[in-house]
DNA sequence: TTTTTAATTGACTAATCAGTCAACAAAAGT
DNA sequence: ACTTTTGTTGACTGATTAGTCAATTAAAAA
């Protein structure tokens, strides 16, 4: 009964059906169940509250895609199970992964770019990447770009199988969707 | 001295400035050197101004994708071409390349759906692609799925090109990311 | 030329919204 | 027990905004 999540998730909730513009803060108050004046309480501005969600969300989201991967030896199958873990988190967190899209394609996606933890994870995925292309799994180009390209590749699945749930079981398309993804950055 | 051309062009820039939310028509008016009353004239509503914008910007970028393609020969060539096409329009357009990005992913996206034009560009785009798959110098997936991976890696490009522009005239740069690209699409 | 139609202005308004605040309630600290 | 801090409410406000409209000008048609 966390008063600022339930904020959170309204407000999550709200922006994606209706862009920033149309969701006053009194919708999401009333969504959230409290008071007007409460979200002023937990969140100094409206623009607070979207970036500390955005905050909060990419977190949530990174930390995800490196789950389980020291589980795993060769550097081949932890490529895979980053890719795998990023698109799985999309496909069962649909409205969180919507706002994300949303805010990095705005203009709040410059208020995160400072974020101290925000900056830290890219560094590790950074070395993560670098380690890789070390190792000659992964072919030697800048790793901003490969990251870039990865995340999109990883965003294009995710919005396939949300348009298309079937596919979600589908062991052929996956290994097939695979495939392509690993040809893209193999050396 | 168009004056709807010139409120188009200011409320791209100021959309992608500050954002829908913060973006007044008074704005936007203002920015276009002519009357507050006149915006509305052109356009029934802010909402109808922010989805014909959208779709005008849409079919600039979708018009320029296939430019020359039928001065060559080769579907290798072709695929390069469009690829070329694709990103030197987004890095000679950074402002309407970026607004279409925002709208891409914000709630306007659903808008654009139903608009006759765009889903007619969308299925000759679906038809090209088919073409070289059969012809078999493109991989046999779903074509909806590999055109957003196509627009997904082409955006990856347009944004590692915007912030580090230097590359742009880096020819090893360019002919390593077209390689990685081709590697993704072919069979 | 005269009439009709379209473009343009900017002051105006009704509605909406972000954020405040005084009051109260609950918890935590002493 | 009592004091302080923290959480919570909802009515309120000053500012802002989308959209209107009567009036004016320009262009096109008759």
């Amino acid at each position: 009964m966390d008063k600022r999540e339930q904020l959170l998730a309204a407000a999550t909730k709200l922006f994606v059906e209706r862009g920033f513009h149309a969701t006053p803060t009194s919708a999401i108050s009333k969504e959230a169940g409290v008071s007007a004046g409460i979200l002023f309480h937990y969140f100094k501005t409206k623009d607070d509250l979207i970036t500390d969600l955005y905050v909060d969300l990419k977190k949530e989201y990174t930390n995800v895609i490196l789950k389980d991967i020291d589980k795993l030896t060769s550097d081949v199958s932890k490529i895979r199970l980053i890719w795998s873990n990023s698109w799985n988190w999309g496909l069962e967190n649909p409205i969180k992964f919507q706002f994300l899209l949303q805010a990095d394609n705005s203009i709040y996606s410059e208020s995160i770019k400072n974020h101290p933890e925000i900056i830290a994870k890219y560094h590790l995925f950074g070395e993560i990447i670098q380690g890789y292309i070390d190792n000659k799994v992964i072919t030697n180009i800048d790793i901003y770009f490969l990251m870039q390209s990865m995340f999109a590749l990883i965003t294009s699945i995710i919005k396939h199988l949300t348009l298309n749930p079937a596919l979600k079981n589908d062991q052929a398309f996956i290994e097939k969707a695979w495939e392509l993804f690993y040809n893209y950055l193999k050396p």
